[in-house]
DNA sequence: AAAGTGACTTGTA
DNA sequence: TTACAAGCCACTT
């Protein structure tokens, strides 16, 4: 028998469940702390995604506020960059605002099963 | 050590 | 609909 995969940290949880969010769709950060086991924890995911590895060229930008909203303040250079993202992927984006009904993430248990990273 | 901050969310008003 | 308070908690002052 193999040994048992060594569990993933809170914060792996995030990094994977991140980068399971296909071009074109958003969520929200409550809703990535949800699936990794982390209720109430929206902040801690933003967190994460700040102190990502750019080596994990992580679809960041998928991630948007419970309103749909961009999180970043709209004068920022972040927030020009994570506009333009979403754009180039096909997502509607108005003063920062995405229609949540229209681009929402409805991922699939087996997807998700198969883009384990172990 | 104590207070402030933030890429958040939800409940109330 | 907008606004504000709590709850959240690691990180920075």
């Amino acid at each position: 028998m193999s040994d048992n995969p060594e569990p993933l940290s809170p914060m792996q949880r995030i990094w994977w469940i991140v980068g399971m969010i296909p071009s074109g769709t958003i969520t929200s950060y409550g809703k990535v702390a949800d699936m990794a086991g982390l209720p109430g924890r929206a902040r801690y995911v933003s967190r994460a995604l700040k102190l990502a590895p750019t080596e994990l060229s992580l679809p960041w930008h998928r991630v948007v506020n419970a309103q749909g909203k961009i999180a970043f303040a709209a004068d920022t250079a972040p927030f020009r960059e994570q506009t333009q993202l979403l754009r180039s992927e096909g997502v509607m984006v108005n003063q920062g605002k995405i229609n949540r009904s229209e681009y929402e993430w409805h991922p699939d248990i087996a997807t998700l099963v198969l883009g384990m990273p172990f």
